[in-house]
DNA sequence: GTTCTTGCAAAGGATTTGCAACCCA
DNA sequence: TGGGTTGCAAATCCTTTGCAAGAAC
């Protein structure tokens, strides 16, 4: 992969942000390079404090939630009462391990959920269908075990 | 099942607090009452306006960090907004399907997710153990899909 | 040029905290 | 009785909204 000189590497965020079908200014450019880099989601005030340049938290929310519209973004829940956003993979679905004790967070992959959605379709009365799914352990990192 | 007359039954709240060794008071009786009684997890507002007789909010927030804490009450939490309570039963570890637009919830049993953790301990490198997780599934109810 | 987006400031909600009165063990 | 709990009021924190100026297409 090649870049020109004094053209910062954007992480692809204009091409993201075309092919998603929505303006890419450069705040929108500046989250997703920030996501980008960050290999942790973030809290809102992560990115507050962390992006470069400096976007008003109106926009940071207004921002979220158009890109989370768009398939861009990904909100996780770990019940620590705020959420987190990273970048959503589209090629890869994967699913969160949460340390308790320092929050530290790392990815897998292979929730073969389509299996436990089926189950639960025999079981409950009342559904239709089922499209989606959230799945995340909870445990105990190696050096917070110590 | 028999009960005195003149005397509430209380759905063995009061055992159930005294076993999860936190006193209990009328206040947490209440709680766990209304909750044994909705049959679809609860927002602090719905136990706000719910329970009888009246509890400060301030008060029903910090009964359901304790509670919590004592294993006796869940939260759960469907990404829309507000988080959700519910008790918790040690002899059936359930999980949710919620409706994305009227907001229904039943309930299912028979996540394996040892299986899956064991996946995905093997996969990151960080971690020591994985003892809890959380897990709900997504779709639309028979009568919202009409 | 038109429409969408941003920043600022203020509003709105949800949750937490300090403290005196109260209740359970 | 004594320490844990509660109710009230106020504070705090998080998120949303109105609006005028600015940026994207």
């Amino acid at each position: 992969m090649q870049r020109e000189l004094g053209v910062p590497f954007d992480y692809g965020a204009e091409e993201r942000l075309r092919e998603a079908g929505v303006r890419a200014t450069k705040q929108r450019r500046a989250l997703i390079m920030f996501l980008a880099t960050t290999h942790q989601p973030q809290t809102v005030q992560q990115i507050l404090d962390g992006v470069q340049p400096r976007i008003d938290q109106a926009t940071i929310y207004r921002m979220l939630q158009i890109l989370r519209d768009a398939g861009l973004v990904r909100q996780i829940d770990f019940y620590r009462g705020n959420l987190l956003y990273e970048l959503s993979d589209p090629m890869l679905d994967h699913h969160h391990v949460v340390c308790k004790r320092c929050s530290r967070v790392e990815d897998f992959v292979g929730c073969d959920y389509e299996k436990i959605a089926e189950t639960a379709l025999k079981q409950v009365r009342g559904f239709a269908a089922i499209d989606s799914h959230s799945f995340e352990l909870f445990g105990v990192c190696k050096e917070c075990a110590q």
